[in-house]
RNA sequence: GUGAUUGUAGCUCAGUUGGUUAGAGCGCUGGAUUGUGGUUCCAGAGGUCGCCGGUUCGAUCCCGGUCUUUCACCCCA
């Protein structure tokens, strides 16, 4: 027990079977990213840690997995500095790279080192892991899988329309109810200038980000002790507590924000992205909510949340507008706007469901029972023309004890074993049996592609 | 990072108020059945009771530390 391996806190091992499940899923969101003209990128798992640091804020800056420099790292390091302990700094002088904390900055820092390749506007997907060192919880792990689509280099609501119908293609093709929520970043803006608190703006969604979880009064509670004055909080009430149809929540909001410049056009971008919705007969509910807040700095628009409705886990999806993350990178004017499937919730929520077709996880369908060299080179024979015939099939490869190749047969769950000794080699058939039902019948190669095919 | 919580066979869990050989079910291996699995019956293997240290004549049990699990906060997919 003591000396048994392990794996690091929050990290986990793939069977074939939850393998099977999760290629299920990814093979799913991929063809639809395909169907819409994306095309996939990898990175490296590790970036330069300037590449990293500073972008997910001071919280982020923690939760990053930092690597250790080759060789004698400590050589070069302050000695002033690990003699006052002093980590944050120390770190920048004992490491240099860092595991990747999401899939949008470095796809930025992709765009701004590639852009003299890049036509735009750029469609690009990427599928891969990602590690956070955070604390892991349920539905949280220091290591997941990220599934993102973004565009960058154009400013087009056309592509906020295109993302939403993606997730309407996705979760529809995994049979997974979902709801949409969506704001926009201007019109929070919009409303911390009317109430009088613009440099807020941070504390205050953060704070209404809250609601579904605290509930109303705590919320307030959060933002007197964030420093807001009663006064300023007693005017954001009417628009947290906004209600009714999309349509209604607009026509309220042209009103209320009529002040703020930027307010309007975060409504006037979400009032068109809604028209484009409604004439598309999107199948999905796309609700407007202006207590999505989303914690990152960097969306500037749109912003994006998707929760499964039959499950009760985080959301599953999220994603934005962001005007100028390549500016960091120093490319100006580049606007982008993604999303992100959260693959490892996709996939308790699929589990919880079970809603994994038998097909998609369905491995061997035909084992043939080995009995020997002679029996083994004819079945390999069979084989060759089965597999052919796009059936799953294979030989078990030892002359083992039947009972033995038969109990791998059942574990595999293998649906058809197939037998050829002596007597069946005579006749040049084979003799098929169907490990539900227990029946067996003596057929030719062709009798059995078509039954199992 | 803060505060809790968990750890006994491959898996799910009993148990010991500190005392000789720590149990069950399922699974695994072999046999009844040397061309027939999933049912049944019989037999067997498998544990330094998470790890390190302390208290004690003696620790799986008490104490401390550490790692791991789960949960809340923070944050987030």
């Amino acid at each position: 027990m003591a000396q048994k391996p392990s794996i690091p806190k929050g990290t986990r091992d793939f069977s074939p079977v939850e393998m099977a499940k999760r290629n299920y899923i990814f093979d799913s969101i991929k063809s639809v990213f395909l169907k819409y003209g994306y095309q996939p990128i990898e990175t490296p798992a590790m970036e330069n840690l300037s590449t990293l640091m500073g972008k997910y804020g001071e919280e982020g800056d923690k939760l990053l997995f930092k690597i250790l420099n080759s060789g004698d790292f400590l050589a070069k390091a302050d000695e002033q500095l690990l003699a006052d302990k002093n980590s944050v700094k120390t770190t920048t002088q004992i490491s240099e790279k860092g595991l990747r904390y999401d899939l949008t900055v470095p796809f930025a820092r992709f765009v701004v080192q590639h852009q003299n390749e890049i036509s735009f506007p750029f469609k690009r997907y990427q599928i891969q892991p990602v590690w956070r060192a955070d604390r892991p919880q349920k539905g949280r792990y220091r290591e997941f899988y990220q599934c993102d689509v973004d565009v960058v280099g154009s400013d087009s609501l056309m592509n906020e329309v295109e993302l939403i119908q993606i997730v309407d293609d996705v979760y529809k093709a995994l049979n997974i109810n979902v709801l949409v929520k969506m704001n926009n970043r201007k019109i929070l803006t919009g409303i911390a200038e009317i109430i009088g608190e613009a440099d807020k703006i941070i504390d205050i969604t953060v704070a209404i980000d809250k609601l579904d979880k605290i509930g109303l009064d705590k919320v307030n509670e959060e933002l007197i002790s964030k420093g807001i004055p009663q006064e300023a909080v007693d005017k954001l009430q009417p628009i947290i507590n906004l209600s009714g149809t999309t349509e209604e929540k607009i026509n309220t909001l042209k009103t209320v924000l009529a002040p703020s410049e930027i307010g309007m056009k975060g409504v006037e971008e979400m009032e068109t992205v809604f028209s484009y919705l409604n004439s598309l007969e999107v199948e999905t509910e796309v609700e407007l909510d202006l207590t999505l807040a989303r914690g990152l700095n960097y969306y500037t628009g749109a912003i994006f949340e998707v929760k499964a409705l039959d499950v009760q886990i985080g959301s599953i999806t999220g994603g934005g507008r962001y005007d100028d993350l390549t500016g960091i990178f120093g490319l100006k004017n580049v606007s982008g706007v993604g999303i992100s499937f959260g693959a490892d919730r996709i996939y308790d929520v699929m589990n919880q469901l079970n809603l994994y077709p038998k097909e998609s996880i369905a491995s061997t369908q035909l084992l043939f029972i080995n009995f020997g060299e002679k029996e083994a080179l004819y079945s390999l024979k069979a084989l060759k023309q089965i597999r052919q015939a796009g059936i799953k099939a294979e030989l078990y490869p030892d002359n083992a004890k039947m009972k033995k190749q038969m109990t791998y047969a059942n574990k595999k769950e293998i649906l058809f074993v197939a037998m050829a000794g002596e007597d069946e080699m005579n006749q040049g058939k084979l003799t098929l049996k169907n490990m539900t039902t227990g029946e067996q019948q003596l057929v030719t190669v062709d009798e059995l592609i078509n039954i199992i095919g």
